[in-house]
DNA sequence: TTATGTGCAAACCGTTTGCGAATCA
DNA sequence: TGATTCGCAAACGGTTTGCACATAA
């Protein structure tokens, strides 16, 4: 498990309702980048009783407290995946694969262009999009 | 003017109506990142008959052929800019001021990630999310 | 003349929210 | 017990679409 996902809670004042830990055991569990239907279906298998409401408000707080990060890859809707280790992702445009990368030569370059212009990094988002070549 | 928008619709076999001349006109004269309520009613100050239904419609069309950028800014709505000179996007995540640049070394590193994992680069999409450095 | 495009209004769909009931601390 | 959270269902808002009329070619 990478985050304490329930201590973090705890310490946030937050209540640990069934909800909740059921939603919170989904997301540490999840490998992939769910959207929130899919965290609901997930959830769902668990608890059958969690709605969907909830699942947003979930969601959307502990985006706000940066434990996740929400995506939007070109569709109608968004993706979450923790906030762990830092990567990029390469989105393969035949599959919708999606590859995670991290490059640290780019990690460096972003830095600098952004400070040299007189700016901290505060966030940011990278998207390869891709063809497997033929 | 940096496409002749009338042309490349005109050769792709589209009728050059007055709401898509309004429009391309609209798109052509902008230099920011407009959404589509912004572009409607830019093109309601030159023909107020112009509607939202066929504002969407272009604008979808546009980026289905490439001649214009679709971006979403973790906004509630999508913005558009025209395909022109390719450059990246820093956002003033403090004013909302989005700024442009390019920068010829992070463009190599790209193309050589994903060229090294056997992939050709088909889009990208790179944000920096900055604050003015105190 | 006719295929294509338009305005209108309704539908769509991911997301948010008001409310009264349930629940954790 | 009381503040917080929940499930439900309705509302929301950006976007899409069916349809009858208008229009460029």
């Amino acid at each position: 498990m990478p985050h304490d996902l329930e201590k973090i809670c705890a310490e946030a004042g937050l209540k640990l309702t069934n909800p909740r830990k059921v939603i919170l055991r989904v997301l540490g569990e999840s490998k992939d980048h769910p959207s929130v239907d899919e965290i609901y279906k997930r959830a769902s298998d668990i608890d059958p009783s969690v709605s969907m409401a909830t699942v947003y408000r979930t969601v959307s707080m502990l985006h706000e407290m940066n434990i996740l990060i929400r995506h939007d890859f070109n569709e109608s809707f968004s993706r979450y995946e923790l906030n762990d280790d830092h990567h990029e992702h390469i989105i393969d445009i035949d599959t919708n694969e999606i590859i995670e990368f991290h490059n640290e030569e780019l990690e460096a370059l972003k830095e600098k262009i952004v400070n040299d212009m007189g700016y901290d990094l505060i966030d940011h988002r990278l998207e390869l999009y891709v063809r497997k070549r033929k």
